[in-house]
RNA sequence: GGCGGCGUAGCUCAGCUGGCUAGAGCACACGGUUCAUACCCGUGAUGUCGGUGGUUCGAGUCCACCCGCCGCUACCA
């Protein structure tokens, strides 16, 4: 009986424009798990892709003027290399929703479920916005326009397909609560158990007029809608299918890495999917927080995007992939600035490990004439280093089978920092003056080889090139095969250095406009950052607010907080929901002036499309309509 | 509004089922060292453990309420 392989996944990236730090960090941190377990001597099968069908690519594309098939080739190319070539992203398989393959999975998936009664067809009712194409349900709705473009939509019905998932909801609870780590964090956990505790609805599935997409078998009129479509790629990635052998080895995936903002899909839909395929469900889906960019998100469209290429050209591969990997804790949100990628680049990697090499080889070249000494019997100073070796090998293994990168990372540090004390404690240059206590001096010099040796082994499933930099300093030419090589003793005493580069030169973290570690720093950055909290005046002109006055107020029927106006703003009536029901009652309101925002995306409360909002002050159980003190013309601009 | 989480040194955070003088990394200051990439090693915190009250022989650790922040959700707009 063969082992199961270790089977990881990312998110399959929507390619609509090219990827920035963010998607980095998902990719390097599931490389560095699948590294890890590959060098356990696992089969790995390490996943990531690209999730090509729907709307906006092939508007996109169109616009560009070439088919939607082309723009995403285009760029796919482009995210294989030179994006993930140049971070040493190790996958086995990049999935694309476009393969052949693909899609006669996610069609026979189809054809299952109908079979099986868990797709039905039925008529799909909601508000649509004609130029996105997209539906929305009420509750979506920005002030009854659509949430994306805040144009209006038109209630529409079509024909669609659906996927049964209220069937399903006591199975799916159950087995979140029999498997404490199928949802990680635990806080998404609780999320995810309360928002099935409200109630499952099927989930519509398939849209018709659209053209960029996988049709529904014997109804081309329909496309199979993007989750649908999309989560299937873990199923078609490992073979389903197409490959019976493969499947049978990798399924289920073990570690399922996704950003928090798709949890639910990947928790509730995605499992439900397998489990009226009768598959079995993925060991773990872990939700990772976002890379800040600072402390905002980071978006295309703020343009602060980080380019993860650029970043490698500047830094080097492993300063990028060791930044994202020891800084960002594994779970909450991260920050990324350049200064923290700096100031670590020097401490972590010049100061602690890069010196730590360098000053270990020069010894060897001048205390050793070049060559590592064979051990004798340790003193007591001696031992501690193989010793916490060896607990280092335990912790960082148990690190990583909890998923917890930065952790591991840390403790590969604790035997690089011991190693530095150990040079102090045991001070070879005064040991040197000494003829008689050659053999003292041997066992530094070769301790403190054979700890950058491990350190070397451990290092290789995180960083790409200074495993191998290091051992070529050792002397050694073989790449990092295996995890065990991590054990203590493997140098027998002879073996002859190669004096090289520094591994990481030091930063001038002065120069430039990035900040120096003294108190300047601080000051400056607070400085930015409270700026960041104004808005201009262009900005608040944006906010279009009238005086108003209230001509109907009613209570909105079954809600608890809301009141219907219809305030006239001195060119017509519009109708606000609002809710101070608790606080006013609605007779008094009638001719009541108001301040109304007036070009406020609809939205639709409670069935009721509300256009625009008015103001109110509050404090505590204190609220209070703002209204001009003497009263004004309805339309009177405030300002 | 509901559910959940968080609030511990200047910064980022550890502190499990309550128990000796509350910890780590970074930053900062001082001292040491010279093999090394102006590096490394050591020493240093008066931290009201968000606030108040309670349970207990004893609470950062449990309970209640309050304040602030965050996530999900909802009839927020």
């Amino acid at each position: 009986m063969t082992e199961k392989t270790w089977y990881v996944t990312t998110p399959i990236y929507y390619p609509s424009d090219n990827l920035h730090i963010g998607h980095a960090y998902t990719t390097v941190a599931a490389d560095a798990l699948a590294r890890f377990h590959r060098l356990k001597g696992e089969e790995v099968w390490f996943v990531t892709g690209t999730d090509e069908h729907g709307q906006k690519i092939s508007q996109k594309a169109h616009e560009t003027g070439v088919s939607p098939k082309e723009f995403v080739d285009k760029i796919v190319g482009f995210i294989q290399n030179p994006l993930w070539q140049s971070l040493g992203i190790s996958y086995d398989r990049f999935i694309r929703t476009t393969d052949w393959d693909h899609k006669r999975v996610v069609q026979s998936i189809f054809e299952n479920l109908w079979e099986r009664g868990d797709i039905y067809k039925g008529e799909y009712e909601g508000w649509y916005c004609l130029p996105d194409e997209t539906f929305w349900t009420e509750s979506k709705l920005v002030d009854g326009n659509c949430p994306d473009c805040g144009r209006p939509v038109e209630r529409v019905k079509q024909a669609s397909y659906f996927f049964k998932m209220s069937r399903y909801q006591d199975r799916m609870i159950q087995h979140i609560l029999d498997h404490p780590d199928f949802i990680q964090p635990s806080s998404r956990r609780n999320e995810m158990l309360s928002f099935l505790e409200a109630g499952l609805e099927d989930l519509s599935i398939s849209r018709t007029g659209l053209d960029w997409g996988i049709e529904v078998p014997n109804d081309p009129e329909h496309v199979i809608y993007v989750w649908f479509d999309a989560l299937s790629n873990y199923l078609t990635a490992a073979g389903y299918l197409t490959e019976p052998e493969r499947f049978a080895r990798v399924w289920p995936p073990d570690v399922q890495l996704v950003g928090k903002e798709i949890v639910r899909f990947h928790t509730i839909i995605w499992p439900i999917m397998l489990m009226a395929l009768d598959l079995p469900l993925p060991r773990r889906v872990f939700g990772h927080g976002w890379l800040l960019i600072g402390d905002t998100k980071m978006s295309k469209s703020r343009g602060n995007a980080v380019d993860p290429i650029a970043l490698t050209k500047t830094y080097g591969v492993d300063a990028v992939r060791y930044y994202l990997l020891r800084e960002v804790p594994f779970g909450a949100d991260g920050s990324y600035t350049e200064d923290a990628l700096r100031l670590l680049f020097n401490v972590d990697l010049a100061n602690d490990l890069g010196n730590l090499l360098s000053r270990s080889t020069a010894m060897i070249d001048r205390f050793g004439q070049g060559v590592i000494p064979g051990p004798h019997p340790f003193g007591p100073l001696d031992r501690h280093l193989p010793q916490l070796a060896a607990e280092i090998y335990e912790q960082v293994d148990q690190a990583m089978s909890q998923l917890l990168i930065s952790d591991a990372i840390g403790q590969i540090y604790r035997l690089i920092r011991a190693a530095n004390k150990y040079i102090e404690d045991r001070a070879p240059w005064n040991l040197a003056k000494d003829p008689a206590r050659q053999e003292e001096l041997d066992n530094v010099l070769y301790n403190l080889a054979e700890t950058l040796r491990v350190v070397s082994v451990l290092l290789s499933p995180f960083l790409i090139e200074t495993p191998e930099k290091i051992r070529r300093q050792l002397g050694m030419d073989q790449p990092v095969q295996s995890y065990r090589e991590a054990i203590y003793g493997a140098f027998q005493g002879g073996e002859r250095i190669r004096r090289g580069e520094p591994l990481f030169p030091r930063l001038d973290l002065r120069e430039g406009a990035t900040a120096e570690p003294g108190a300047p720093e601080p000051a400056q950055k607070s400085a930015d950052m409270s700026q960041a909290n104004y808005i201009s005046l262009d900005d608040f002109k944006k906010v279009e607010l009238k005086v108003g006055t209230i001509r109907q107020a009613e209570a909105v029927k079954g809600a608890d907080r809301l009141l219907k106006l219809t305030v006239f703003d001195g060119e017509r009536e519009r109708t606000v929901v609002s809710g101070i029901k608790a606080h006013y009652d609605p007779q008094t309101l009638v001719g009541q002036q108001v301040v109304l925002v007036a070009n406020l995306k609809p939205v639709l409360l409670r069935g009721i499309l509300s256009e625009g909002m008015l103001l109110a002050g509050s404090a505590g159980q204190q609220l209070s309509i703002v209204a001009p003190s003497s009263r004004l013309p309805e339309g009177a601009r405030v300002k």
